[in-house]
Parts: C-alpha cells; structure tokens; sequence
DNA sequence: TAAACTAATAACCACTTGGTCATTAAGTAT
DNA sequence: ATACTTAATGACCAAGTGGTTATTAGTTTA
C-alpha cells in the first residue's frame, strides 16, 4: 500500500499508466527492496551486485532496473521505505505514559528494540553510518528523520524526569548519548562483528536491562542500591 | 622501522633484494598506507579505487602495486598497520593505578581518546565494523587482537572496583558494553555522519566526561550526588 | 663518461558490472 | 481463437577498474 505509493513516487517520475485494468502481483518492489536491505546492510552498497539482489528477489537483473532506474536510486528507495516514523509515533505515546520516568525509559529502549532494533530494518543505521560520506543527501535526510527526533525523543524523556525530581539535572545535549550509544552500538554489533559468531553472542534483553539500569542508578555501590523505580507521579 | 617489518612480513613473502645498498627513500608505504586509511575509511573499501589511493600519496597506480600484491593485501595491511597494542600497553598502566577505581574508569577513557579515539586509526572500527563480513579473516583478527583484549581491560577495571567495595555487583558480561559502547559510538559518529557536519559536532572531552559521569553516578536524583570519586586505597 | 642497476611509470589488458533493448511469454478482451 | 497489451527476460554494450609489464629516468660504481 504505502510502499507502491513510495515506490512509484520515487522511481516512475514519468508516471506510467500502469493503473489499468487488475494488477497481477504487487510483490516485486518489496521483495526487491527486502533483498537489497539485506545485501546492502551485509555487504556494503559498492561491494553488492545488483544482479545479486535480483537473484535474491528471485527477478532478472533487467527486472529491476525495470522498477528502479539506477542503483543508486533502489539504494535511496531501501532507506527511505526501511525509515519510518517510529520515532514520531514513540513521542505522541510518551506523551501519555502513567508512571516513573525511570520506567517510562527503560519502557522507551525496549519498544526500540522490538520495533526496530529486532527488526530488518535495524540495518539502516549500519548502512546510513558505512555510506554516509558516498551519499550526503541521503545522510542528511536520515539525519533529520531519524536522529535529531530521536535525540529529540530521548531528551524529552529526560526532562520530565529532571521536572519531576527524579533525575538530577543533567547536560541534555550529551546526556541523551547515554541511552542512544548503547542502543546504536547494539545494532551496529548485530551486524558487524556479532554476526561472525566469534563470540558468545549478546543477549539483547540482558544488554538493555544492563544498559538501562546503569544508566539510571549508575555503578557506585552508595546508598540504597533498591528499585527506586516505583517513585511515581507528580 | 616497524613499518617496514610489517610490510615485508605481510606483502614481499617472496623476499625481493631489496635490501642491498642504501635506500633513498622509506616512505612510500608508509604514505601509501596512510592515504589508503583515509579513503577506505571515509568511502568504504569497494567504493574507494586503487589509483586514487596511489595519487593521494603521490605515486602512479603501478607503484601501489609494487608494494602491495592486491587491492585486499593492502586493506588488510591498513587494518593490521593501525591496530596497534595500545590495549595491552593499557592493561600493564592499570596495573600500577593508584587512586579510586572511579578515577581510574575515566583516566582510562581520556586515555583511550588521546591515544586511539582522537588519532586516525580510529576509523578503523569504522571500517573493520562495515567491512566484516566482507573480509571474515580481518574480522577474527580485529576481535581477538582489540574486542576481546578491550573487554578484557574495562573487565579488569569494573572488577577491581567491585573488589574494593566502590562499585556494586555488576553483571561483568554486560556491564562493560556501557563503558565501550559510548566509545565506540563517539568513533562512529566522528567519521560517518559527525563528519557531514549536519549539526552542532560532539565535544569527545565533555561527551567522555558526561558519559563517565553518569556510568559511575546514574541518572537518579537519589542521596548523594556529591563526588564520590575520593574513596580511595583499600 | 659509460655501464649496470633499480625504482617508478604509464600505456595496456582482461574482466567485471551497471544499464539497455529487442524479444518473449503471459494475461485479457472480444 | 485471435489480436492486443504488458511484464519479464537475457543477450548485449560501454565504461570503469584491478592488475601487468615494457620502458624510462635517476643513481651508483668504475
């Protein structure tokens, strides 16, 4: 649905009348996308052949250059279909969480796991990261969708802990970097080096509840060491 | 001097006379490897061609040639080349610490942004983090030679802490990911998107300084919030 | 000065690969 | 069944690139 709309926003300018009559399949785009994000993401863009990623669609390389007019061009299109708007869609929930703002954070980094993190999609900040100097435009563009309304995000979170009394305060511009680093680099281990099994691997659930709860109570051994998380309300 | 070593160890295997009478010049390699880190880690090894390497030091396409047998050989030389043991050299340094283990924790981050994070061969984690699985050997390498010994080192760190009663028990496995994830967050972002200049850039001195800070305090607002960072001996 | 040697070059080759297009196969309407 | 429409193909092309090598220029020795 949304993805032919992208997809024909993107690739066919010249708008083709392709809206006649039924149409047959409606799958090839995806699946040619689903195939490059893996390649891309494992492989590098430069490094991936785009006969490849047709092979792996289970198209014909003259197929794909039949929905995307240019590599670059199924490149761009990867990103932008794997970039939603979780982030937007996680700001208007905060809004209205009942609860520690301690809970409400750990709530935050396991929604991101599970509905990025754990998800294909979790590539692009590999791919964005390794190709960012090769494609500025779509560095930018990542920048402004992704990063600055999560950091935006997070700092919001933050906050509401500072008003509250909850945090202490803190320097917003750098403390944001203590719950996305962590969650960052999760997804750039994932597929990087974790993905060589060279290593006992990296339980997620284990690693965010590590991350998170250092973060909130740090690793001094002062004072009550307790689960302070059930300070709630204002 | 050591360059050298290295570099006849991992290309010439066929050990050419190369080494008779005097030498005018050393530097070729060293130029040659310096340019290619630059380029492989801004655009990626597929991406970054064999004769842009050799302009950028200065020499024709055929003299890259002449001291590295292929393309692959002088990555994996670059990679080799900038790894150095900084890790091991760290973990004897420890050792000899006097002072609180907090103190310590953050002698041992600005020493790893001095002496690796703020130096060029910090974009080898970039690079050797995109590239994995495109060059498995590499990969192994990197992670027995910096990921393993890294690990081991802030290990060695958090335990000494827990040891002496000034950290809480921790669980070691995850724990030290919140120590190296921010660092490796700082490389990454200084040479992918950091490097695109999209926003206000990150200050390593009071981004280490803030991570540290909230690793050993946390974020709470609890007790104490004075420096602590005093209890020392034993 | 002339011979001998060596490091560097630049023209060159073979092959890969992004991208095109005439042809084919499948589906639809009458 | 037949003509028509369109999605898919794979043979094909041109450009770019890794890698080679005959040649050159510079240095040393005699």
């Amino acid at each position: 649905m949304s993805i032919k709309a992208l997809i024909c926003n993107t690739v066919c300018n010249t708008d083709t009348a392709r809206t006649k009559h039924v149409r047959r399949k409606e799958a090839r785009p995806g699946e040619l996308l689903e195939a490059a994000l893996d390649l891309f993401v494992a492989k590098g863009f430069a490094a991936t052949r785009a006969e490849e990623v047709a092979a792996k669609a289970g198209v014909s390389k003259g197929t794909l250059f039949l929905y995307f007019k240019s590599k670059e061009e199924l490149f761009e299109a990867v990103v932008r279909e794997n970039m939603g708007n979780q982030i937007s869609q996680g700001l208007a929930e905060m809004d209205s969480f009942q609860g520690s703002t301690t809970d409400m954070l750990k709530f935050a980094m396991f929604a991101w796991w599970e509905r990025v993190g754990n998800t294909k999609a979790s590539g692009i900040s590999k791919l964005v990261m390794s190709e960012a100097s090769n494609f500025p435009a779509l560095a930018n563009f990542y920048h402004e969708t992704v990063v600055k309304p999560g950091r935006q995000l997070i700092r919001a979170i933050l906050q509401r802990g500072v008003d509250r009394g909850e945090f202490r305060t803190l320097n917003m511009d750098y403390a944001v970097y203590s719950v996305i680093a962590p969650l960052i680099f999760l997804t750039m281990w994932k597929h990087s080096l974790g993905a060589c099994s060279l290593d006992a691997p990296i339980d997620p659930e284990t690693y965010i509840n590590s991350q998170a709860d250092i973060i909130v109570h740090g690793i001094l051994a002062v004072s009550d060491t307790s689960d302070v998380s059930a300070t709630s309300a204002a």
